[in-house]
DNA sequence: TCAATAATAAAACAAACGTTCAATTAATTC
DNA sequence: GAATTAATTGAACGTTTGTTTTATTATTGA
């Protein structure tokens, strides 16, 4: 056996990145083997080696593209002529739905820094603070203009990217709530966290169903 | 070779403990061998099986405890005759003294759950559920009491943990900051993201060094 | 002092790992 | 239709993996 047929190199370049990012997020870098990724594909693991050099540069190639495509989609959204607040809610907003339209990649980009080589990872690094810094900036401006009430820019961007990055941690876009209540709701949550004034809370949606949520995230 | 001199099975198994953890948090579970693990202790590979059925449950054995640990020193820590607010403080206090005073072994227990087998996995969801209820639970009276202003009490409590969990990743407890002063300012953000009265914000310390933080970050 | 037990080493196991290489076939180009 | 290139297989490489077994020595209690 060799070339099979309608064999496509392309085709299967991009058969085994999806296979790659599905696998590793739900089992880790590590504990995936180049021949489970072969097989996920249907095809046998030396092939892996014409569209990637070694498993490492499969991993940086999917965390690198992750990232660009991240601060490239905030490129496109961002509003430069915009108020603090209209620039945070389209931060906040561009970032839920990134994340939450990418669960996978991003389970990735997030838990296996580790197995990065020394230069992969700064190079990845590099990326998400320039990614930071966009939030760092709005935040800075905000507190200039009076906009926003912070105690610490750079603790409070942590703290905001820490809690609109766990929403991919347990949204299921087929449970309870859409992508948009739960980036309204944590559009609120941020704007308060920033001490932003905020149009009135509607309290209304809080007596449904506070108990199914303990059932809902056992499974 | 055999029994060597001096040797102490407690001893031994303390101290595989602490180096399962150091070596898990920082390469992860599946990076780190057994042999790995038995030379940083000073002892041959066959002896871990002497305290571990297996590596498993050396891992689950480790988050287990870590889990009880946590909910134990919150048991300790409430007060049971307060308002929703102070509650909340005492579980953000607790919640991020507990995890920067054992920040490996955070780790481990965030990141590996994909290793564990079904049951234990099973086994330290529930703790970790239990556990979260605590705060929903802080909510909701808060909710009740007109002390809070919440949108969704479920989707709250999982961006305050979310929030708070996160210090650990770029914490370190010879930086710039103390533990209190991040406690401080994690509390004052938990408060407002709740909508509730804060005292007045101490804008003093902002304008101090926010450049500081980009390079801070990336070593 | 001697028997019992606790703690380890040393060697071995089969299985799985990432990766390389040569051979082979399908598709494309001339 | 022949020559070239693209895509893949199958076998093999040396390591490393988690784990088991057996032998050996240190410590403890009678």
């Amino acid at each position: 056996m060799a070339r099979t047929t309608g064999s496509d190199g392309e085709k299967t370049e991009a058969a085994l990145r999806e296979a790659a990012v599905s696998l590793m997020a739900r089992h880790g870098y590590e504990a995936v083997s180049m021949r489970q990724l072969a097989a996920e594909v249907g095809v046998q693991a030396a092939a892996l080696y014409r569209y990637f050099p070694t498993k490492e540069d499969l991993l940086f190639t999917l965390m690198r593209e992750h990232m660009e495509g991240l601060i490239g989609a905030w490129e496109e959204t961002r509003p430069l002529m915009a108020g603090p607040a209209e620039r945070l809610e389209a931060f906040v907003g561009n970032h839920i739905r990134f994340h939450v339209a990418r669960r996978h990649s991003t389970h990735v980009s997030n838990m296996e820094l580790r197995s990065l080589s020394r230069e992969n990872l700064t190079h990845i690094l590099r990326l998400r603070t320039s990614y930071e810094k966009e939030l760092r900036q709005i935040l800075r401006d905000g507190v200039e203009t009076g906009a926003f009430l912070v105690d610490d820019t750079g603790l409070t961007a942590m703290a905001i990217i820490q809690m609109v990055t766990g929403v991919i941690v347990w949204f299921r876009p087929d449970e309870r709530l859409s992508v948009d209540e739960v980036t309204e709701t944590y559009l609120s949550m941020t704007l308060r966290l920033v001490g932003a004034e905020t149009k009135n809370i509607k309290n209304s949606r809080e007596k449904r169903d506070v108990h199914a949520f303990d059932e809902f995230r056992a499974g």
